[in-house]
DNA sequence: GTACAACCTCAAGTATGGTTGAGGTAAAGC
DNA sequence: GCTTTACCTCAACCATACTTGAGGTTGTAC
């Protein structure tokens, strides 16, 4: 029933090795109050957090921006329903569009293996110069 | 009409940077010949290797194991239709196994938004631990 | 035949996301 | 109260994926 985690603890409880957290919190990503021994504690919003982070990592969004995404969150007092729905809600939009994406490549690469684009002509995958002569094609179109 | 490509050109074609595609050729990824002043020259399949790189490595795959499925291409003849099937299909199933992934990620954090689970009791993308307290539970359980 | 862009190699540097290790302190069990 | 495990800091190291720069060569255009 204790109010805190220990580093250790989150280490269990997240997946996560202790250095791992070190790090994070170095990076403001997450933060801890100390004992008089100055050993860090965790307030059990930090398992949001960390889960926050995974998720944001598994989109592919570099660590400093999903450190800015949970810097919106208060710092004064624990986090509310509402805070954690805000941010919910931005990740599930960045997944909706993450997984469009891949959807549209999946197709993309469908169309390619039936299509016997050998020729190299018209496949928008293979050959991206074609339509998009200028400012950097290749596969870039489709995958930004 | 030339056969073959100078590294500028498929720099343009690809969006790639140069220095990429000699750090490519470098890792083993891409291949050239050269001419007799050492200049590198490349085949017109480069343009597909570098697609299916860059597809790759959108669905975050390292370039080693990127590398390895492109050295199942033959080295000796242009690759055929077949070869690129095969490979295209192998991405393929990733990518469907990456959408389904993230379907499942988007489906959790939607149920999240919605459970209230201020609570931290029940939520399987917050409170991993609930169910698998062991084995560095974490959202991996759902991301890997 | 000469200028200039494009090319060459190789070493070093950059950014991200951590891990490892040394040297020392805290806390929990007995 | 002592031992053992967990914790502390800080610096250094690692891997991946490239980019940058120095110093020199090639190839094409005029």
């Amino acid at each position: 029933m204790g109010r805190d985690f220990t580093v250790g603890e989150v280490a269990q409880r997240s997946g996560l090795a202790v250095s791992a957290l070190h790090f994070y919190e170095a990076k403001g990503l997450i933060r801890s109050h100390r004992t008089g021994g100055n050993q860090r504690r965790y307030d059990r919003d930090v398992l949001r957090r960390l889960s926050i982070i995974r998720v944001g990592q598994e989109l592919g969004i570099p660590l400093a921006e999903i450190g800015a995404a949970l810097a919106t969150l208060p710092h004064d007092r624990p986090p509310a329903l509402a805070d954690w729905q805000q941010l919910s809600e931005g990740w599930h939009s960045q997944l909706e569009a993450r997984i469009t994406l891949m959807s549209r490549l999946r197709d993309e690469l469908t169309g390619c293996i039936g299509c016997g684009c050998l020729s190299m002509q018209h496949c928008p995958l293979i050959n991206p110069d074609d339509k998009l002569a200028n400012d950097g094609s290749g596969p870039r179109q489709l995958l930004r």
